[in-house]
DNA sequence: AAACTTGCATAAAACGATTTATGTATGTAC
DNA sequence: GTACATACATAAATCGTTTTATGCAAGTTT
């Protein structure tokens, strides 16, 4: 398994008979050569095999042509791929699929600022990040560096930047909550996670809000999202004490299910005897006995969108920009009351 | 977010008073120079931030750190996170996290075959190739190219190679059918894949295998893989034609996913009615009611010694080598008969 | 005929490292 | 005092591209 010496430039120029230069640029369509010249050395090119080393063309260029993503929650979690969460999976698919589209490719990094990181991570064309947490030091460390990156979710502490989408997170409570108490519910309990990111901090306040405005109580409850289960669990306890609600709304899927466990374990099962939703779709929340009601925060569309402002921002095509996606309110039997 | 120039080892060499070639030597512990210069040389780098340039590094060594990773069977799929199946995102992230034990990291490349493909794909160390089909075409390439690769199944059209790790399927698919002729199950369907590879061939033989060592009938079935739950749904009518099992072993876990959908359908319930296994591990299989009886493959150890031959491959430590690793049945109610 | 363009092609510098080939002192052997 | 190690440091070549700066004809203008 020896490793071939690949065609350089070089070989093709000595085959051709011209320079490298002329080899440059009638691969790249540069330079002044004639077309007559250009069509023969392409054509020689071509039956040599020959394909520019990326390295070397990324030392020139400074621009290799693969762009990095991080998932801060599963930094977070130290876990890459955690049963019961299938979104970050869904948006980083979709989000190499984007790369491959713009002729790129997409390069999973794990925690950018702690430990050794692959050498490579600073050479790479610009990144995205998800779900930053406020003033999130791998953000910081990539404004340091100068590396163009683009964040999904608001990083709360850089309101100035404008370089982010997002999905509608208040738009999705308040569609949640509206859809509950369109099923009857009142008394709705808030379950939000712990992270200190902007789709926490969107979600309280929309829910806030909306028991202002309606004139609900309001019972909100948080766990941290590392527990996941575990951590939903152990909050049914505190949500019965507090007398037993119309409805629960998880932000999360992996808290919704421990809900959704501890509460039957007491007898209790949706939507009999109380209505439940989540604000993330997963494989546990469509299979699930009864399917969860939940969001669908259309991780494909957010990778798409996330990818074209990074690549116009790398490619100096746009200035920045922000934008909002809209997500889908998926309506399945736990919150329907005459399921 | 302009990019700023990085310190380059040109700075360190003028800031410590030393030539480009001490401090590279200093660095990499080569060359001549006196521990007390390595020191200070090193003392002035760190302070300095300096990190050296993957690409140039690269360039000069032809190692550039990153090992890539082709997922065959998905390939086929177009799709690279098909719902109901995890086993090849638990071996993808554990093979991420082993790579980064040896300082490395993964990059999983799409379809090296077809279609416009990262620039640089052919600039990686080396590539784990999942699952290949027979001769597979993706091999071929690499073998062509000299980049050094360790398939995970072997490629059946390549019987003396000896640069690979795989599961024991067919222990694997012995200790099922035994545990189901325990269970009582005398006729047993066993339901295929129709991919041209090892595991599916190592699962027939030892199928028939053990037929004909027990005396039972053979009653083998296919179904493609992509065709997903469908797939298992339309073999349900073949197999009750032929008369009701005593219990079924699906190779892979959307098949019996659609075979136990489309059971129910009619009535016939696992364990009551017959009895249910599959090869493969996987959300669905935990959580479907009830739960099935299936083989986890253990990616994480067959991640680990993927990443390890790799490793010691391209390193050129050791010459290559064959490693097999044992599969565990997980019984779950789905096969029990007193369940 | 000298002075400009135009058209085409190439030489050489640069990217940022690693590695090979050379020095230059200083100390030791004969 | 010449020859020969030894110890330490550096100059220059190299990896494979891209890009900038030159160069040389042939044709045009004055």
């Amino acid at each position: 398994m020896a490793r071939y010496p690949n065609v350089t430039i070089k070989d093709v120029a000595a085959r051709a008979g011209v320079s490298i230069t002329a080899v440059s640029h009638a691969l790249n369509d540069k330079g002044t050569l004639s077309e007559e010249t250009r069509e023969r050395i392409r054509g020689v090119a071509q039956s040599m095999g020959y394909q520019a080393d990326a390295l070397a063309r990324g030392l020139r260029r400074s621009q290799i042509g693969v762009i990095g993503i991080v998932l801060r929650p599963l930094d977070a979690l130290e876990n890459y791929s955690p049963p019961g969460v299938d979104y970050f999976l869904r948006f980083a698919g979709a989000a190499a699929v984007s790369t491959l589209d713009h002729g790129l490719s997409l390069m999973q990094v794990a925690d950018l600022v702690k430990g050794p990181v692959t050498p490579l991570a600073f050479s790479l064309d610009g990144y995205i990040v998800t779900d930053p947490v406020r003033d999130d030091p791998v953000v910081g460390l990539l404004e340091e560096r100068g590396i163009p990156y683009v964040t999904l979710g608001r990083d709360l502490g850089r309101p100035d930047a404008s370089n982010w989408v997002a999905s509608a997170d208040a738009d999705a409570a308040r569609m949640t909550l509206e859809h509950l108490h369109e099923q009857g519910a009142r008394t709705i309990v808030c379950v939000g996670g712990t992270d200190d990111n902007s789709w926490n901090a969107d979600v309280e306040i929309a829910y806030r809000d909306w028991c202002e405005r309606t004139d609900q109580p309001v019972r909100f409850l948080r766990s941290p999202e590392g527990l996941g289960e575990a951590g939903g669990r152990d909050l049914v306890p505190a949500i019965l004490d507090d007398g037993m609600p119309d409805a629960i709304y998880s932000v999360t899927g992996r808290h919704a299910a421990g809900i959704q466990e501890a509460m039957r374990e007491r007898g209790l099962v949706a939507p009999r005897d109380y209505l439940l939703a989540c604000g993330t779709d997963a494989d546990q929340t469509r299979t699930s006995d009864p399917p969860i009601t939940a969001i669908d925060l259309r991780p494909e569309i957010l990778a798409r969108e996330t990818v074209n402002l990074l690549v116009a921002i790398t490619r100096g095509e746009a200035p920045a920009g922000r934008r909002l996606v809209s997500s889908e309110l998926l309506v399945r039997r736990s919150s329907m009351r005459d399921g």
